[in-house]
DNA sequence: TCGCAATCATTAACATGTTAAATATATTGC
DNA sequence: GCAATATATTTAACATGTTAATGATTGCGA
């Protein structure tokens, strides 16, 4: 019978541990302006693919619905995004940035490409890639 | 000027992306035996490691203290943890896996396992070898 | 020995993660 | 055209994540 693995060498753990240590510097910059981690993936995601409907936004942003419901009704408070419902089918809104969502984005992207750029040299170019590819392969375990 | 990657290869999404992947056989699992995750790992690492300090026990489990606090005390209600004082030194205590916490482990470590060597066999050895090695990489992002 | 600093843990407050239930709208079959 | 079904989203309830504040205890220095 095979033995579970040591907790050193899980991967949930290993995940969760290297997502802290990334985080850790994109939060202390989002800080300063007031956004959490997701609502940084938010605008993020909306910048680079304009206006979408709220599964497709949560695709994109790695957010389960819930989460991101509540996520996008307090960033619309906050003027940071808007809702627009289709014409022809109520079912069907579109989220999109605002001016001023898009304002945190342009102030911010410099200093997150500098981050990004940090680990992946810290990782160095081609360790970066393959790690991006092996965490790809994860998908649909049966 | 650096530009910001394109959130398909942002690697924070894509660590988020992996775990929940990783996770959801994991949680089906669980759900039988009523346990989180959380929950799971703490019964893990106490099993493997014994008695441990609060603070030894959060980083073998990869949780902030203050989840821990919460998620021990809601364990030890269920009879599947306790704490223990130590007798000189009054901020010390140990918290350890009970019988009922270990009967859990026995119950689900060979499902775990097989779940484990699922992912790895999906991934092949060296390249979960090698994920494992990269992320372990991620710490100390100055 | 008194008090103060240091360390560790808990509590507090709010945001998000997670699953299940409820809601709303559209589509299909009849 | 209406009922049943399907799909998408939100709400609800509880667990955890995150940061800041509070609490508890020890060790040190005056």
């Amino acid at each position: 019978m095979k033995h579970l693995p040591s907790t050193q060498r899980s991967l949930p753990i290993a995940l969760i541990r290297a997502r802290e240590n990334v985080m850790t510097p994109i939060r202390q910059m989002l800080s300063e302006s007031g956004l959490t981690e997701q609502q940084w993936r938010v605008l993020r995601v909306l910048d680079e693919h304009g206006a979408l409907e709220p599964s497709q936004l949560a695709k994109h942003a790695a957010l389960l619905l819930p989460s991101q419901t509540r996520i996008v009704q307090s960033m619309a408070q906050k003027g940071l995004v808007e809702r627009r419902e289709h014409r022809n089918d109520r079912r069907r809104t579109v989220i999109e940035i605002t001016d001023a969502g898009q304002a945190i984005i342009n102030d911010n992207a410099a200093k997150a490409a500098e981050i990004a750029a940090q680990i992946r040299d810290k990782l160095g170019p081609r360790r970066f890639e393959t790690l991006l590819d092996i965490l790809d392969d994860l998908h649909d375990l049966e």
